[in-house]
DNA sequence: TTGAAAGCGCTAACAC
DNA sequence: GTGTTAGCGCTTTCAA
């Protein structure tokens, strides 16, 4: 037999329960729970009694019996690498509004690319049965995949949609991810543009799928203007940091011959190329056109200040979660999806002083 | 009578539970709640056969129900103003990792310190029966606090735990905070003893708690030292950006005299000033020595990088959640504590060359 | 050691 | 319109 689970007074740390509210207000929990959701027509005399009643308790459901019953959590389980590095932060706000006005709460998890921070963070996500889980960053973005964290995301995915920003990594997993090739053919193409046929590229991480891209692009875009394409020019660092910029900078000066305008594989090693150059006593765009990639807003705080490709947060935002939350059937064909960029000047290039 | 939920194969969608274990491995779901939770001893031949099943179908309690009995969601709420803003995201990235360690999920939400999504917020979470939230920023940084605001925190105070990242705003409420005053101490000290005499500050918003306690502070410290106070050298812009830095320089240079170091709110409103000295083709620190608040990384990578006041983010992520997690008795005082700051020097400051 | 059964707070199917 | 009742998946007495 049920009965009120508060009898009498209420019990210290206890919350108000609907059969709370049915008790006092002379209704079954039944009619509470129908004002509440709106489900069925009550007598607005009975409503009114119960509202009366949900105002003076400050009454608040308990979304983890509704989420039992109901078999859905209305719960995101973002996980990110680093949610203190500004890229993954702008994408998680946009992300979390977007969330927040579809009606879910956003649990944000950082796995600081650890294969095992990713497996146990994967398995939380599925005992707290959210609808939908975003990865991004780690070991999504390797290239190739590695095989347990394949098997992982197969396994995780039998439980809970699944999306990423990286390319689709499995039939039935979504991907959402920055073109990488249209940025990097418009940054080629940009400069070409203004004159340079001898470019400089700074890029890291060649285990991650967006370098691979962009470098392939590099060589393709360079090849179809004719431009020279010399290995020496394209500097591979250890990081995604500002000390990595500065060090391919290093390493590029000490060649025989330069190039007229460099590319950073994203506005953080950028900025440490610009720091690089100026320490140098070299002058920008005045000695070297510089781009980076990402347009975050640290492009536009730097002296100069430097262009960059960039992209919209919310549109990326708004794509991964309709992929999340979107029907995708667990047969579908991997399918990414690609996010337009664009190109923020801001004058850190000019036609090439020099030959 | 309880039967076994997906009876014969599983139900699409249907997640595997202690039912269907028990049933396949002839055992009762209690010592499968056992087993998995080591609540008590099972012969170790049906805690084998448990176990390979559990493996079998990659099995996930279901932490809804688990929390719905054992009465505790280990879920935390954290609400700040912006999200996407640097020093949230650290402040942020920081208590994750410190929740993640203590066994905790945590959710993040931003309210773009609007009353109404505070509101909304809290709610929310008060629905998820977080076992606690932490709130930084928006409301409870207004001084003095709004009564409504202080209201809500009431009412939600008596179902969850709170924390807030500002000055203690009740009795029960502990705070955790910058100690402000500490850092305009140490601020201007430095200054004074570099030589300086003539210091002027550019801050933002007087209805905040911030703001206010360094304001106080500045002039307690100046006048400790024998330093004039020019009120015209306290420069009041409207907001916590780029743009109000450049603005506070562009009023400051305007005026009949000028100081020899300059003051900036936080590392933003730093950035925009020395984006301002330099458009004026002034030098720092030849001209104005510069110095910051927060410490943010943004400090390391102007040209010239500059100096900044900052603190430890994960003591404060600590403090944060010790607080939040703490036994705070509804009765206790106002309890707020401080944070510890420190100078981080980058060669922005120097003795004045002018009088 | 183990199982049966009650209950956590809510929703929904099924009467009336 | 409204109440009764049976779960949702788990933990936890209480007996055996």
């Amino acid at each position: 037999m049920k009965s009120s689970p508060s009898n009498g007074k209420d019990r210290a740390g206890q919350s108000v329960t609907i059969y709370d509210l049915a008790k006092e207000a002379g209704v079954s929990p039944a009619t509470v729970s129908r004002i509440l959701n709106g489900t069925a027509a009550v007598k607005s005399e009975k409503r009114e009694r119960v509202m009366r009643l949900i105002e003076k308790y400050d009454y608040h459901p308990n979304a983890m019996a509704r989420a039992l019953t109901e078999n859905h959590s209305r719960l995101i389980g973002m996980v990110v690498a680093h949610s203190g590095n500004s890229y993954y932060s702008s994408l998680f706000a946009a992300c979390e509004s977007e969330a927040y006005q579809r009606g879910y709460a956003t649990m944000l998890m950082n796995t600081h690319s650890l294969p095992a921070l990713e497996r146990s963070t994967l398995s939380r996500l599925c005992e707290l049965r959210v609808e939908a889980a975003v990865i991004c960053g780690g070991s999504i973005d390797r290239e190739p995949l590695d095989e347990d964290f394949l098997n992982l995301l197969g396994s995780v995915r039998k439980k809970i949609r699944l999306a990423v920003g990286s390319r689709s990594p499995l039939p039935g997993i979504p991907g959402i991810m920055v073109d990488h090739a249209a940025s990097m053919d418009l940054a080629v193409r940009y400069l070409a543009r203004l004159g340079h046929r001898k470019i400089g590229y700074v890029y890291t991480g060649p285990q991650y799928i967006g370098t691979q891209e962009r470098l392939t692009q590099f060589r393709r875009t360079m090849e179809a203007l004719s431009l020279p394409i010399r290995e020496k020019w394209l500097i591979q660092v250890p990081d995604y940091n500002i000390a990595s910029g500065a060090e391919g900078i290093d390493r590029l000066l000490r060649l025989p011959e330069h190039p007229t305008a460099l590319l950073g594989m994203n506005d953080k090693v950028t900025v440490g190329m610009l720091q690089g150059l100026l320490d140098y006593g070299l002058s920008v765009p005045g000695d070297y056109s510089l781009l980076g990639f990402d347009d975050t807003f640290v492009a536009g705080i730097t002296t100069p200040r430097f262009s960059s490709i960039g992209y919209d947060y919310h549109a990326y935002a708004s794509l991964l979660l309709d992929a999340a939350l979107g029907d995708v059937p667990e047969s579908a064909h991997p399918m990414t999806r690609r996010i337009p960029v664009y190109l923020k000047e801001r004058g850190s290039c000019s036609p090439p002083a020099r030959e």
